[in-house]
DNA sequence: TGCAAGCTTGCAGTCAGTGCATCTTTCGCT
DNA sequence: AGCGAAAGATGCACTGACTGCAAGCTTGCA
């Protein structure tokens, strides 16, 4: 409703290449894709492509603009009183219930990306994007200085590891649980700070 | 003592591009720098530095092609009691210890890739690289399995976040603490759990 | 309806990165 | 020393990602 055409034919757009990519790539494998093959198969022309996505890697794991900003909001809706971890849980909680609308699309990008190391790392670094941003709104709250202080950027690197473990977990499990139950176990394992686990009791 | 000529002469040429590469890109940046450039720097030709690096940003960041074998190397070294997170910040201070030595260097770079976001996430991909290998370890140590068990991916995840972190504050602070002070100061907060801090006191 | 802003596109170019064939250097062995 | 094998360096030719620029369309809005 907010947008006018514009707007939903560029979204259009931008999913028409970012599943054109992966389509593709599982067929071909990422290196047998090109741009122009991608662009084509979205029905646009090549150059159009880089209006969309930075990166032809950007392009296979379905990168989103508005992640970090998606994000950045979840974790500021979290109540004052809240602990940082407590408060990053619940940003993940609702990342986690956002990106269960599109599980399989997910799902096919994450099997992508774990058999083609240079995706992967593409994928990690991604998470690393959003750090410092949380970061500062987690200094925010604590009253730290995010640039002298190691606490907020800690809090949130660990937390943004809980949530990628969580998608790993997910996967690896055949999609058996949730993708907010995998994050709940992770950040829960987190809260009581890793206690070595007993060997024979799988968690 | 333990190589021969040809293995000095390529740790030789492996540190002159990637010197050279440091320089060069502190002079024009990243981008106003060619591999071409590089290479004629350091006295090698243009197709042999893709013998040594993968990428001109691999070779900006100094990547080492068996720093993963030495951390595991570190892991492996630690006392089989050892909860993981002992172990992992056991072979953090080792790491650490061993970065010291180029300090002035890792400086330089980390700075370089402070002002540069592709650089700064191509290190944060390195990190990643490192994850599973660790993981399996501590998977082994834990008698879990890693591919079900979130535990083994979780305590490393967190543990490469703590020296990130680390590395962090050791550049943010001006290199007014050692690095392995850094380590130990973020992997203290982690094993405490990551309590929430009272604002008015600082660590 | 018409102007302005925003998208799309083609063009031309730079440069990273790769496979292959060849030449040079080093190593191990006698 | 000296020789054959292994490893490294180099040149060449090529693909394809990515970019800036300067038009052309489309949509939004008055």
């Amino acid at each position: 409703m907010s947008e006018g055409l514009r707007e939903r034919k560029k979204a259009e757009t931008r999913k028409a290449l970012s599943t054109a990519a992966l389509r593709l790539a599982q067929q071909l494998g990422p290196d047998g894709v090109t741009v122009e093959a991608i662009a084509e198969a979205a029905g646009v022309s090549p150059r159009t492509f880089f209006n969309y996505f930075g990166s032809k890697e950007d392009a296979l794991l379905g990168v989103n603009p508005n992640e970090t900003t998606q994000l950045l909001a979840d974790l500021v809706a979290r109540p004052e009183g809240e602990g940082a971890l407590e408060a990053l849980h619940g940003m993940a909680r609702r990342a986690a219930a956002r990106l269960e609308a599109e599980a399989d699309d997910m799902w096919a990008r994450y099997e992508l990306a774990q058999s083609h190391p240079p995706l992967a790392m593409r994928r990690a670094a991604r998470f690393s994007e959003v750090e410092r941003v949380l970061a500062e709104e987690i200094a925010r709250r604590t009253g730290l200085d995010v640039d002298r202080d190691p606490y907020p950027m800690l809090a949130v690197s660990t937390a943004l590891g809980a949530i990628r473990v969580a998608m790993a977990v997910w996967h690896d499990r055949g999609r058996t649980c949730a993708l907010a139950d995998a994050v709940d176990e992770t950040f829960t394992l987190l809260a009581r700070g890793l206690p070595s686990p007993i060997p024979a009791a799988g968690g």
